[in-house]
DNA sequence: AGCACGCCGACT
DNA sequence: GTCGGCGTGCTC
């Protein structure tokens, strides 16, 4: 036996790198340690990577090798792959799920998820026979422990919940863990309480409003095994998991998986290739489920599991479209009045109304009667949105607020400013006008800030001290409100506008959720939607509530020009705070675009904003029969065109969103 | 990401 | 004459 004798090691940094670094070591380190090291003046954290270590370098002595268990290699090879996928720095990946404030030693253990109180092996809820037999594939998938993807598609109250928490259970059971992502964790409470009354304990949770010390003790607990369950959002997919046995993706549609910035990553996506590495059975859950998604079960690629009927014998509700062109609401109203007559037969019944509308504050546009000028944000191209309860008026994509003025700024007219189109506040304020002694319930993101708040409103809608709920895309996630009967979609035509790729689908998801809040219970369920357009096929698609044809109609439309899911694409957003540059800079890169068989390149345009945050904005958009490695093209392309200093190019593949 | 080095304005 | 603004460049 001879004396271990010092080598050397690569440690990737929580940092803006695309290489590991190389240190030296007394003696060879496990791969994935986690170690602190010199960088410069200072210490930091990183881990040991799979790299073989650079000789030319002088490399620096290992600090520490920190008491933690190494990164798992699942892990790595996931990190990597993110971010060979999103053309990021693999340091920049890592800090996703790597840092320093994580490893702080803590001070003391939190409870929950040690499941003093868990047991998995309780038998789970009456389900019906469709479910029964969903939950049995699924339980029949875990227990192969190997990797699969399956589309749950139940219908809006068909208890997909309950369905995936069987594979949970048989996942636990067999020693591995589980990691179910939702899109909004932060308020998703009544998710949690079914989860402790089926498993009796909660389970971990994981998103951005956790407390350091908890998200400390959690990705501790994640590390050593003893977080058997995590729920949580996008970010929980770089937790280090030693035993991942499931991956749950719930609302797999929804936007909100996709990261905008930074690592501009799909969390369902992405669900998918860490599936796959920790040789994981992956579920993504939908009563709406994205055309991509239906699109990989239709080819096979996925298995597919349908619950068609609503749980507990409730009926899907009853969808009528209104048209406004013939109902119109009074003047300066939003309401028309046959919804004021439901609404108002519904209360008399003693059940619940609910109104949607996807715009937060009061008015979207307020302009001066006088001169006509819009009240505009000076570092966006959007307008100023008023927000009554805050007395301002707000730009919603920088943090740019001003009072709400006594004179146009313009022509100095007094109290000459009109609100121009309703918001949730104001619809709130015609509410209470038609309905005074109605109790009425605000939930906006700028009302329910946290899971606090989306208790208490939970609670409070529960317990039947609300009469109308009048709510943003908020009230559409998986609330389970049995005395809700009524939803009014105040502007069922509002998503279609602008018109990008998914807009249809969009708007198709996003109301066919909100209706399916109505009649979960006994109660049949009735649905309005207020509509100008009341014959486009998203509204024909809602009234029959065939969203398969709907989708098929999609594919049909995105089929042949290459869009996804048929093709690929990449987005290129050249932003800068000269605009003279930032436009140059696009029309250099529009000509050094790759060309070629089954490639296309779009633009330069100006981004829908235009502007924002004092930042002029261009967008490319490179579209690539599926076959292409888009990745490679995107890099050869960045790496051939100079762009100048005080210009960025942010790089989307797979872009969602098109502002 | 930090943190240093490095050249131009308002302060003791 | 200095303190300090943040531009740019480097970190194994």
């Amino acid at each position: 036996m001879s004396a271990p004798s010092p080598t050397r090691v690569s440690v990737l940094l929580p940092l803006p790198f695309e290489a590991p670094f190389t240190y030296v070591a007394p003696a060879p380190l496990a791969l994935g340690a986690v170690v602190l090291v010199p960088l410069g003046p200072r210490l930091v954290v990183g881990a040991v990577w799979d790299d073989a270590p650079n000789m030319q370098v002088n490399a620096k002595p290992v600090a520490q090798v920190l008491d933690f268990p190494p990164l798992p290699e699942a892990l790595r090879q996931f990190m990597d792959w993110v971010a060979h996928y999103t053309l990021s720095k693999r340091g920049d990946v890592l800090a996703l799920g790597l840092k320093a404030s994580l490893l702080a030693e803590p001070k003391r253990r939190i409870k929950n998820f040690s499941f003093g109180g868990a047991d998995f092996s309780q038998a789970g809820p009456d389900l019906s026979a469709d479910q029964a037999q969903a939950a049995a594939a699924l339980r029949a998938n875990v227990a192969t422990g190997k990797f699969g993807v399956t589309l749950l598609d139940g219908v809006t109250g068909s208890g997909k919940t309950e369905v995936y928490l069987e594979a949970v259970a048989a996942c636990l059971a067999a020693g591995r863990q589980a990691l179910v992502l939702l899109p909004e964790i932060a308020l998703s409470v009544q998710f949690l309480q079914r989860f402790e009354k089926r498993f009796g304990a909660a389970p971990a949770v994981w998103h951005s409003e956790l407390t350091p010390a908890v998200r400390r003790e959690t990705f501790r607990a994640v590390a050593q095994g003893r977080a058997t369950v995590v729920v949580g959002a996008r970010s929980a997919l770089f937790l280090p998991f030693p035993e991942l046995g499931l991956i749950v993706v719930d609302e797999e549609h929804e936007n909100a998986f996709k990261q905008e910035d930074g690592v501009m990553y799909h969390a369902r996506d992405m669900a998918v290739v860490r599936a796959k590495l920790s040789a994981a059975p992956c579920v993504l859950c939908s009563a709406t489920p994205s055309l991509e998604s239906v699109e990989n079960a239709a080819s096979g690629r996925y298995a597919r599991l349908d619950l068609p009927a609503r749980h507990g014998g409730a009926q899907l509700p009853k969808v009528i479209a209104l048209d406004m062109r013939a109902n119109p609401p009074e003047r300066g109203k939003f309401i028309s009045p046959m919804l004021v007559q439901a609404m108002r037969d519904t209360m008399a019944r003693g059940e619940q109304c609910m109104l949607f509308l996807n715009r937060r504050g009061y008015a979207p546009l307020t302009l001066c009667r006088q001169c006509g000028h819009r009240m505009a944000c000076p570092n966006c191209s959007a307008w100023l949105v008023e927000h009554k309860s805050h007395k301002r008026l707000i730009c919603h994509h920088c943090d740019y607020h001003t009072n709400t003025p006594a004179t146009c700024p313009a022509c100095t007219a007094r109290d000459s400013f009109a609100a121009i189109g309703p918001g949730v506040e104001r619809i709130a304020e015609e509410v209470r006008e038609v309905f005074p002694q109605a109790r009425v319930l605000m939930m906006a993101s700028d009302v329910i800030a946290g899971p606090k708040q989306a208790a208490e409103a939970a609670r409070m809608i529960s317990e039947r001290e609300i009469d109308i709920i009048i709510g943003t895309q908020m009230v559409a996630k998986g609330w389970h409100f049995p005395a809700l009967t009524l939803v009014g979609v105040v502007d069922a035509d509002l998503g279609l506008a602008g018109g990008d790729l998914r807009a249809g689908e969009r708007t198709v998801q996003m109301l066919h959720q909100v209706a399916g809040r109505a009649g979960r219970a006994q109660a049949p369920g009735v649905v309005v939607l207020q509509s100008y357009a009341p014959e486009h096929p998203v509204m024909a698609a809602l009234l029959s509530g065939d969203l398969s044809a709907f989708m098929a109609q999609e594919a049909l439309q995105r089929c042949p020009g290459h869009w996804p899911p048929f093709g690929r694409l990449v987005a290129l957003i050249i932003s800068g705070p000269d605009e003279k540059l930032t436009d140059q800079t696009a029309r250099a890169l529009a000509r050094s675009a790759p060309a070629g068989a089954g490639i296309e390149t779009l633009g330069p345009a100006p981004a829908p904003f235009a502007m924002l945050r004092g930042r002029h904005r261009r967008r490319l958009l490179l579209k690539a029969a599926r076959h292409i490695d888009v990745q490679s093209l995107a890099r050869d392309w960045l790496a051939r065109t100079e762009i100048p200093r005080n210009v960025r190019v942010d790089v989307d593949v797979d872009p969602v969103s098109f502002m």
